[in-house]
DNA sequence: TTGACATATCGCTATATAGTTATACATCTA
DNA sequence: TAGATGTATAACTATATAGCGATATGTCAA
C-alpha cells in the first residue's frame, strides 16, 4: 500500500560503490579540482594553477574523477580540457556546507 | 544586484571540514552501521550482530560518528544507545544512490 | 627532423587508518 | 565483595593512497 519511506537494505556492492563515491569526495585537494572546474572546463595546466599543486598530483586526481564520470575529459590539440560531468557534486557539497553552518 | 548562485570560494578550513565529512562516509563498514541506526537506535551489540563485525571495531567507528555529529549516544547502564543524529547524511545517500541507478 | 610544451605515468616515501587481539573500564547481579 | 556482561581503548599489522621527482608520451611549431 504505502511505499517505504527507505530503501530495502542496501546489498554489499550498492554499500562499496556508495562508500568509494564518498571517499573520492573526501580529499581537500580533489574538492578544489572540483571547484576549479565547478563552473567552467580547463585544461590541466590551468587546474594545476588555479589549486597550487603539481603537474603529476593533479593529473592523477584528474584521472581518478574523470574515471568516476565526475569529470568529462576532452582533448583538443595538445591540451586536456577537464569539466564537471556529474553536476550532483555540487549539491552534495552544498548540503553538507549548509549543514556545517 | 543578483546574488551569486555558487559560495564565492572555499576556504582552506571549509574545504578540510568538508573532506573530512566525506571521508567519514567513505568506508563501506561506516555506511552500513548508519544503516543499521537509521530507524532507531540501537545498542553496540546489537550493531555488532546487525553488522557482523567485531565489537572492538564497531565500537571505533562508532566514536568516530558520533565525535562528527553524525550519531548521537546515550548510555542506559551498562548499555550504550547509538542513533542517527545528523539526519542529513540520509538524504546525501539517497542523492548518491539514484545517481548510481 | 628538432625542440618546446602539455599531459600521463612510474617508482618511491610517508602517512593514515581499517581491522585484529588483548586488555582495561564500567555496570549489573548474586 | 566476585563474576558476568557491555563497551572502550591500546598495541599492532596490513594496506591504501597522497604527494613527489623523474620520465615517458603526445602534440605543436619552426
Amino acid at each position: 500500500m504505502s511505499k517505504p519511506k527507505s530503501p530495502p537494505r542496501l546489498s554489499e556492492a550498492e554499500l562499496s560503490h556508495l562508500a568509494a563515491r564518498f571517499k573520492l569526495l573526501g580529499e581537500a585537494m580533489r574538492l578544489r579540482i572540483l571547484e576549479s572546474v565547478c563552473h567552467e572546463s580547463h585544461t590541466v595546466s590551468e587546474i594545476v594553477e588555479m589549486t597550487g599543486s603539481t603537474q603529476a598530483n593533479v593529473s592523477k586526481h584528474l584521472a581518478l574523477l574523470a574515471n568516476a564520470n565526475i569529470l568529462e575529459r576532452h582533448k583538443e590539440g595538445q591540451f586536456v580540457y577537464y569539466g564537471l560531468k556529474d553536476k550532483l557534486v555540487l549539491q552534495l557539497c552544498a548540503l553538507v556546507r549548509t549543514q556545517l553552518q
